[in-house]
DNA sequence: CGTGTTTGACCTGCGC
DNA sequence: GCGCAGGTCAAACACG
């Protein structure tokens, strides 16, 4: 990993009601171990080789974990080649034909999403086209109901879209409208809307892609730089600033949280693919960094002795069930020039 | 004047 | 190879 691009992070950690923030040092470190709890010099040193053979014991179930996660992806890989090169035998041998649009037809007509997503034929392609192009394969469906007035073939779904067509189709005497995502190109999402030949007053929309960004309706209005969401049930703001990506995730407000106001803005943002992100995101900044896992690992197995040490260090390996709880507050790690510094209220990390 | 829509022309893939 | 149909382009136009 590329420590200069560090990113500033924090972790809801729910059982915990901690947040987790990069803050620059006020103390120069040296590559000592200093935690919140007072221990003697003879404790903290016995302590201390206590640690190391548990976080020696921890590495190597670590690395098993991984060699056997290694070993399963590969497997997966292979297995994954050797259906898409039987596919593309299959593909070669007849006669192409056009893709039926009537193939994925069973529309509903409250406002539902239908046939939602890779039909069969967009899983033939994807073993000769880019991964753009399995992007934009993904169809889905949506049907909406409109007053039968309502002439236009807009359908609202939070997104802006621009049109950049019409067409009188030969199965369909209503004009289907073409549409391409307004972020576009950097968005490759398309969708076609026509009125269903069954009920003038239904609108199908077929979104061709997914969205790379969040729909309109979800962005700070401001369009700034910065954006305030919730991740799951956990705050968050995130931001571009000089110096990289920032994630801050407040996490004084946990799930559990009664605040009416919380609760409403909880489905803001919340879809799974910027969970994921996020969480990505954040567990690869910290896992990929030696450094850190060593000095986390420091600093949890160091107060393992008093609390339940197997436990932590199990959720540990699940990052977005991170538990610092047992954690002593506050705590600082100094390491290899990067401090590491854990609060009651938040967890920080910073570099040097 | 900038932005979005309209619409005819053009492109591309498929069936014959 | 040709014609058809769906999809896209881009100039003209409308609107705030």
């Amino acid at each position: 990993m590329d420590t200069s691009s560090w990113v500033d992070t924090s972790l809801d950690l729910n059982a915990s009601a901690r947040s987790l923030r990069l803050e620059t040092p006020k103390e120069s470190g040296s590559n000592l171990i200093v935690f919140g709890s007072k221990l003697s010099v003879k404790e903290e040193t016995g302590a201390l080789m206590e640690e190391l053979n548990r976080v020696r014991a921890e590495n190597k179930k670590l690395t098993q974990m991984l060699t056997a996660m290694c070993e399963s992806y590969n497997a997966l890989q292979s297995q994954l080649m050797d259906v898409m090169s039987k596919n593309t035998e299959k593909e070669h041998s007849p006669p192409k034909k056009r893709k039926s649009e009537s193939s994925n037809n069973n529309i509903d007509n409250n406002f539902g999403i239908i046939g939602n997503s890779e039909s069969s034929s967009t899983e033939e392609e994807s073993c000769k086209k880019p991964r753009e192009e399995m992007i934009k394969a993904k169809i889905s469906r949506v049907s909406v109901r409109t007053e039968a007035s309502d002439t236009s073939l807009v359908v609202k779904d939070g997104y802006q879209w621009r049109k950049y067509g019409q067409k009188v189709t030969r199965d369909n005497p209503s004009p289907r409208a073409y549409f391409k995502c307004s972020f576009a190109p950097s968005c490759p999402v398309k969708k076609k809307v026509q009125r269903s030949v069954d009920d003038q007053s239904v609108l199908v929309a077929t979104y061709e892609g997914e969205h790379n960004h969040l729909p309109l309706s979800q962005m700070e209005p401001t369009s700034g730089s910065s954006r305030c969401v919730t991740l799951g049930s956990v705050p968050c703001s995130a931001s571009l600033n000089s110096s990289g990506p920032t994630i801050t995730l407040d996490l004084s407000k946990s799930k559990s949280s009664t605040d009416p106001e919380a609760r409403n803005s909880k489905p803001k943002m919340d879809s799974p693919e910027v969970r994921h992100y996020l969480v990505e995101q954040m567990a690869s900044s910290l896992t990929n960094d030696p450094n850190f896992t060593a000095a986390l690992a420091a600093a949890i197995s160091g107060r393992m002795f008093q609390q339940n040490p197997i436990e932590g260090w199990m959720k540990y390996q699940n990052m977005d069930q991170l538990d610092f709880s047992f954690f002593p507050f506050p705590s600082r790690i100094y390491l290899a020039g990067r401090t590491y510094q854990l609060t009651k209220d938040s967890m920080i990390f910073y570099e040097l």
